[in-house]
DNA sequence: GAATTCTTGACCATTTGGGTCGGGAAAAAT
DNA sequence: ATTTTTCCCGACCCAAATGGTCAAGAATTC
């Protein structure tokens, strides 16, 4: 169980980006990706591939042409870490039962995933087990925001705990 | 970020094993491989690999031979599912810090992850954010027990919130 | 000693992750 | 109006991890 690249990546600049702007007004300037992966030390066309889905998702707006860039949508302290990574394309999924409703566990086409074939809405014994940890996961990381991290209100280990 | 069909496996096995033990006495007889892997529609070969660890973790014993087969170590209440993750060789994985104190987030051998190279202790901006994330998650899946898994004590979605 | 059952290392195929490349298209600067 | 700068986005690629097999071996029981 671990994050991806992607995931972490797209924090990580979300969080560069956050820290751009000019304190009183929030919209002094659109940051080109080329700054931001620069200092993070990104591939910067790795970067524009995760900036596209953040866009999409609508975390962030883009200018384009000389002096353009990009700018967060909302305020640092209205984006929640969980919107990040949904947005970036890396889900929590801690079970493996289809989205809409289909059997729990079953397998990708061809393989063996899981268990046997299960009927609809049939579930095997450790179901509710990752659906309660996806929970967990999901509520901690919606009730941290972006001004929590690049404001460091995270150091104490029951950070968030509310 | 999700979990290996290595760490569910383990679990779902863990669960099946505890839930053949005759109810008085906690060690009436051993489980065979063949069966787990049948219930639970795994491949036999994989499970043996599984188990192979866990026995070395300490969580299950083995006894080999015809009637041979494996048994809890400890009884299903004291075996948190963290250990069974670890025990299976799933680690939970939420920083890519070196576990000796190496630098925060330096790239495998060759390749570019995670941004620049940081001298030993410096941390990246996001580096609290994936800790604590990694503690919420331990904290949750050790405060469940494989008791919890079999009995059902799951089901609300505020389970094991203490 | 034959049948079971675990034990373990070597090996293999596919998927995924991380990343590159190349060509666009909009907007500003000139 | 053309050039420059920046975002936009699909196609492609390689290495590593994942999920799984195979085969040989070591205890134990019958």
């Amino acid at each position: 169980m671990q994050i991806t690249a992607r995931g972490r990546y797209a924090v990580m600049a979300m969080a560069d980006l956050a820290g751009c702007v000019c304190p009183p007004e929030e919209c002094c300037r659109a940051v080109r990706l080329t700054e931001i992966a620069e200092r993070q030390g990104i591939s910067l066309t790795f970067l524009e591939q995760i900036f596209c889905r953040l866009r999409q998702a609508g975390l962030v707006s883009a200018v384009r042409g000389p002096g353009g860039g990009y700018r967060l949508a909302r305020p640092a302290a209205e984006i929640p870490i969980i919107e990040i990574l949904r947005g970036a394309g890396e889900p929590i999924r801690t079970t493996r039962c289809n989205p809409d409703g289909g059997p729990c566990m079953k397998a990708p086409p061809g393989r063996l995933v899981g268990g046997p074939e299960r009927e609809p809405g049939e579930r095997c014994q450790t179901h509710d087990l990752w659906a309660a940890l996806g929970r967990e996961i999901e509520r901690f990381l919606a009730s941290v925001t972006l001004a929590d991290v690049i404001g460091e209100r995270l150091a104490g280990p029951e950070a968030a705990a509310a």
